[in-house]
DNA sequence: CCCGACCTCAACCCTTCGGTTGATCCGTGC
DNA sequence: GCACGGATCAACCGAAGGGTTGAGGTCGGG
């Protein structure tokens, strides 16, 4: 991705490194910050492994990255790669997303991103962000975090490996004894840790706890 | 033009109108489109109804509008008020869209769209499929034809409202006697209501018709 | 005017689901 | 070793869901 294209130098200027899968919206992006005195796009990412790589590289101030990044590691796995380098200045990691009710999120918050920005959020909020977050500060959206809590309070209630399986497929409409012979164990089990999903997500039924887990982001 | 047939003018750029609510894709958009050769970016717009204002007063070959507008109209709406404006040269508008499974993509095409694009699509083919609608062409993703076909399929077994109502409150959890009381109708009308929808979407559970109407597109 | 589509409801029957209790086995961690 | 949580299963029961038939009402189109 840094093959023919060549970024400005700039001592002073907070250097960025920008990942999404989309082209658009890095074109976007690039267009937006590079015009911005304070900020230098230092390079930019279309997939998880080369936005690790070009971290280490570049070793930028910021990265600017996709929750969602297709085939391949998230924009939670990028940042897990990144703070745990070990590194004395770490990049700081700002996680853009699409949807506000993305459960990921907090995976991202937990894994040590600095913060995150809605997609449509308008570009001065963009470049602020970065900035705080190139200043080393933790900044959260305003009616975000709640959210965020609450999805939080869903996630606390963790659901097992197991569970979260059996809920996957009864989402997409098998009966009890349909799950059981695709995961080739009983109706029993399968009963079983549907009891326990319930109880897990406040549940009463198997459409309500679908209804739940999808709004909380657990699906998908 | 003796032959009836129209072809851009102005130095043969093809004109472009730009709509999406996200600040940040349409920078991207213009960036891309800005440096091409056949292309002249005329306008961009932020909402549907500015859209279709500035549709009228700059009469551009394409509109790249995108399917999902936030607040107040759509791409659909778009697509429809500037297709039906009966204007000699009416604009080709070319739907954008983040996921290849938006039922909404059948009414675009309905609408008279001239085509759709994933936003993850290359530049290069956003580029040409600009220009192909500006000749007249309407043009279908490769593999997406096929998922708007069984979407079609979908859509001909026609839910009734009431049908519809009853599966949205079934999709949000709740049972079939707290459905009854919401719409405040007897538990056997929603049964029935069910027995319907299970019939036109070749489902068998309340959850099955759940999953195959999401995956159609028929809830959101 | 009658037909069809939609909405409404009832009675019946069978299946599935949800809730409970209790049990075994296997890892991880103190 | 022992406790703990997860995964597995069994048996049981009441409640809810699903399938069928039948029937009454409204409304719009041929």
């Amino acid at each position: 991705m840094t093959d023919g294209t060549s970024y400005p130098q700039d001592g002073g200027a907070v250097s960025v490194l920008v990942v999404d899968d989309h082209p658009v919206v890095r074109a976007g992006l690039l267009a937006l910050l590079s015009v911005q005195p304070g900020l230098r796009v230092v390079g930019e990412a279309g997939d998880g492994e080369e936005a690790v790589q070009l971290a280490h590289e570049l070793a930028p101030d910021v990265i600017l990255c996709d929750l969602r990044l297709g085939e391949g590691p998230d924009g939670v796995d990028v940042t897990r790669a990144v703070r745990a380098s070990g590194a004395d200045r770490a990049p700081a990691v700002l996680i853009l997303t699409t949807y506000d009710h993305d459960a990921d999120l907090v995976r991202a918050v937990e894994a040590g991103a600095a913060g995150y920005l809605l997609k449509d959020a308008a570009p001065t909020a963009i470049v602020s962000a970065i900035e705080a977050s190139a200043r080393g500060e933790t900044l959260f959206g305003p009616e975000l975090t709640e959210r965020v809590v609450a999805t939080m309070r869903v996630r606390r209630a963790e659901l097992s490996a197991r569970e979260l399986e059996v809920l996957r497929l009864v989402a997409d409409g098998l009966s009890n004894r349909e799950v059981a012979r695709t995961l080739f164990v009983s109706e029993a089990t399968v009963k079983t840790h549907l009891n326990h999903v319930f109880g897990k997500l406040g549940a009463d039924s198997r459409t309500g706890a679908v209804a739940t887990a999808r709004a909380a982001g657990l699906l998908d």
